[in-house]
DNA sequence: TCAAGGTAGATGCAAATGCATGTATCCTGA
DNA sequence: TCAGGATACATGCATTTGCATCTACCTTGA
């Protein structure tokens, strides 16, 4: 329950001490999303299609519903619908029947979706590295990791959308 | 240059450690901003549109400009020209030549915009507060804080666009 | 079993966005 | 001083996005 490697719990943090966090969380995002936007890379294949195809890369096991796509991505439901419908015309991913619920669809990777996001992957960890190179040291990027982690699956399950 | 509270720097980060920490990164934004963007109190007006005017709101002299508030926000710079232009319509900011250079605009929050920031404004950081309840205590946060403030110190620096 | 309500995803349409480019202004070196 | 290039912002236009709504399917309770 607490902190691993800490001590005791300390006390609750104010409105203003949590609203910092989160100006200060959002404003790197912006500052290093930004910059890999940028990234020659994304010409082709937008950075959110890209990210699709790396979410689906993870799962690999029959691919993922669009709801639960949806959910790591931030686009309205019908925004996705028509991204996922582009990445179908490229070739990249197929949409079929969920086998369990035929109101959904299963998205897929195709081969050629999956080289795809290799291809473009390899790179794009590279930029990554690249652009933290030196911001922090590894006990503090695994620090980061853990508390953006920890942060994510609070509001993920005390806050059902 | 090293951590306040801690020891001598460990080594440099893999490749795979910092691809891991913005993935873990950019998923807490998506899941937050997710639940955010939900709040009725961005019905009328944008999530974008009030960053926007929150930003100004930090700086009440004299105002920004086009390019400086840019850096901000995660829209290029043609769809933030119209994003301000919006806002000019509605009334909530001015938009008048830069003293320094014709070529700029200075953009200013008008009495109106800056109340409307500070209504939403009560709301929404109660709102982050009540996401963000519990999930982390105060040195994490502090230390949350912290920690992106450092990378993204170090992307803007290292990295110009 | 079936009506009522809920959920998954698609679609029409207006608004927002990005790319390429345009215009005006500023800067720099010969 | 001035030509060439850079910078700041605006604009035309095609694409993408979100909202509201639709259809199809699932679930529940009487």
């Amino acid at each position: 329950m607490n902190p691993p490697a800490g001590g005791a719990a300390t006390p609750t943090p104010s409105v203003r001490e949590t609203a910092e966090a989160w100006e200060s969380l959002f404003r790197a995002q912006v500052a290093v999303m930004r910059r890999l936007q940028a990234d020659p890379a994304f010409r082709g294949l937008g950075i959110k299609e890209y990210d699709v195809l790396f979410t689906l890369s993870g799962c690999p096991q029959g691919g993922l519903r669009l709801n639960e796509l949806n959910e790591h991505v931030l686009l309205a439901q019908s925004s996705l619908s028509r991204l996922v419908e582009r990445l179908e015309r490229k070739g990249l991913v197929t949409r079929r029947a969920a086998p369990d619920d035929a109101r959904g669809i299963l998205i897929t990777l195709t081969e050629a979706g999956r080289e795809t996001q290799r291809r473009i992957g390899r790179g794009h960890v590279r930029e990554i590295s690249r652009l933290f190179g030196g911001a922090l040291d590894a006990d503090e990027l695994a620090e980061l990791t853990r508390l953006t982690a920890k942060l994510r699956e609070h509001v993920v399950e005390t806050h059902p959308l």
